[in-house]
RNA sequence: GUCCCGUUCGUCUAGUCUGGUCCAGGACACAGGAUUUUCAUUCCUGCAACAUGGGUUCGAAUCCCAUACGGGACGCCA
């Protein structure tokens, strides 16, 4: 029966490292069928464990990878808080004792370490054998247990049989193993995956680095599917050239011997181009939906939202660009952009303007088509680049220079508010 | 300093276990071009890598060794 776990300390972050970290157990408990237990290594009461876990919880959620046993769900091995699992710890301090494996210093408990080579049986690295020389503390002279320890007890207690975390512990490992046959427990086996660097610069991704936090992926608007996608490539791949896939196709597919050995640098660019396939490939109903949580509140009708935003998502690159792209759609008092208001000089903007005014007076019907084809002709007729009118109407519309499709924009604007938008434009560009 | 892990295009990777089909494939980025409705999209083309040196072998990106470089751990942090 495979048993994996995520153990996070709450330190108020979550970290992109934890994150995949927490992916890969999550993948590999949904590709066997096993259980994935959600710990919280709270030993540290300093902190402000509440707020700090809610962090981690709230980001696991984000991500959509649920646990089997933890917190909010329960489970036969709880507590899932260390800090509430001191009893436990008394008695496997009790189990080392006895066999005379600990001893005090300087009101410390140090464990008494064999000094022969400890095998870590790595699902990813093969065969690892380290040696500790030195005994280690276990109890700090405050009497709380420190990480190796709680650690250790923990992933006895809850019969973990996989322990899946960041090649930085690989060297704590053997301090591991020698606790675990300490306790006359089973040793789990192994998997320690490759770390994630940083984008620039040397050294793993620490939480100071831009976008090193979950967070920040959720505050810029990017969509969860896309992050996790990205983060199952960052040390593994499905082995043909297929990148964007369904997590469940990921589920079918992982295993932990296939997860690569050495570090990768998080690269944003591509995690930006995942994340702009994501968005291209919402269904129009998802896509109405997302859009709508991150509109301002305006008293507008529904009808009016849905076909502004649908025009929207075939330019759309992240959620955190609609806004920029909606906005004077709402609001008549909307800002011109002043740099771009310099560079459309040189367009004649105002002859633009008044051109197009001419020709949409007459205009039948104000559709895409008939927009689409007046452009054309004014272009013909007066020798001009058909880019120079949608330049400098887009910017009289909208006041910006980039948005969705500039013919599919002004029928939603309607005839009306178009005609007195390029009026207020000859004004402002005086 | 000691110990552990790693090393294929700028980046993520396929290929390495089971040596020949790899003068190394895909993606992102970048550069050019085409289409288009400006920005964007889409499409095409291009650029670009087996860390180095020794072995083993008829043959090595693939096996072995050394060196270099990168990463990590050496806390009464987790």
């Amino acid at each position: 029966m495979v048993r994996v776990r995520f153990a996070p300390s709450p330190t108020g972050f979550f970290h992109i490292g934890g994150a995949r970290t927490a992916l890969f157990n999550w993948l590999y408990a949904r590709h066997v069928g096993g259980t994935f237990v959600l710990r919280i290594e709270d030993t540290d009461r300093e902190r402000h464990v509440e707020e700090a876990t809610e962090v981690i919880l709230d980001g696991m959620r984000w991500l959509a990878m649920d646990w089997d046993e933890g917190p909010g769900v329960g489970g036969a091995c709880g507590p899932y808080f260390q800090s509430q699992r001191d009893a436990i710890y008394g008695e496997y301090l009790d189990i080392l004792r006895k066999k005379d494996k600990i001893y005090e210093k300087d009101g410390a408990i140090y464990f008494r370490v064999s000094r022969e080579p400890q095998l870590i049986d790595d699902l990813i690295r093969g065969q690892v054998y380290r040696t500790e020389e030195k005994d280690f503390v276990i109890f700090r002279s405050n009497g709380t247990p420190v990480f190796h320890f709680v650690n250790v007890v923990d992933d006895v207690a809850m019969e973990i049989s996989h322990v899946i975390r960041g090649e930085d512990h690989l060297s704590n490992s053997s301090k591991h193993v020698e606790l675990f046959k300490a306790f006359g427990a089973p040793v789990p086996k192994f998997a320690h995956i490759p770390l994630i660097l940083k984008t620039n610069g040397s050294g793993k991704m620490s939480k100071r680095d831009e976008g090193a936090l979950v967070e920040d992926y959720r505050r810029k608007q990017f969509l969860p599917e896309a992050l996790r996608n990205y983060l199952c490539l960052l040390g593994w791949s499905p082995k043909d050239d297929r990148e964007i896939m369904p997590i469940e196709e990921v589920i079918r597919l992982f295993d932990l011997g296939d997860i690569n050995k050495n570090n990768a640098r998080f690269d944003d660019k591509k995690l930006a181009h995942m994340n702009a396939a994501y968005v291209k490939n919402m269904s129009m109903e998802q896509f109405l939906k997302k859009g709508k949580t991150l509109l301002p509140q305006v008293e507008v009708d529904e009808k009016y939202i849905d076909r502004v935003l649908a025009i929207c998502q075939e330019k759309l690159r992240s959620f955190a660009e609609l806004e920029h792209f909606v906005s004077y759609f709402f609001d008549e008092n909307f800002a011109y952009d002043g740099e771009a208001k310099v560079h459309l000089k040189k367009h004649d903007p105002a002859a633009r303007i008044n051109e197009f005014l001419a020709a949409i007076e007459n205009l039948g019907d104000f559709s895409e088509e008939n927009l689409e084809k007046i452009v054309t002709e004014l272009a013909e007729k007066y020798g001009i680049k058909t880019g120079d009118y949608i330049h400098t109407i887009r910017f009289a519309l909208s006041g910006r220079t980039v948005g969705p499709s500039f013919y599919r924009m002004m029928p939603v604007m309607g005839r009306e508010r178009v005609g007195k938008r390029l009026k207020r434009a000859l004004e402002e560009l005086e």
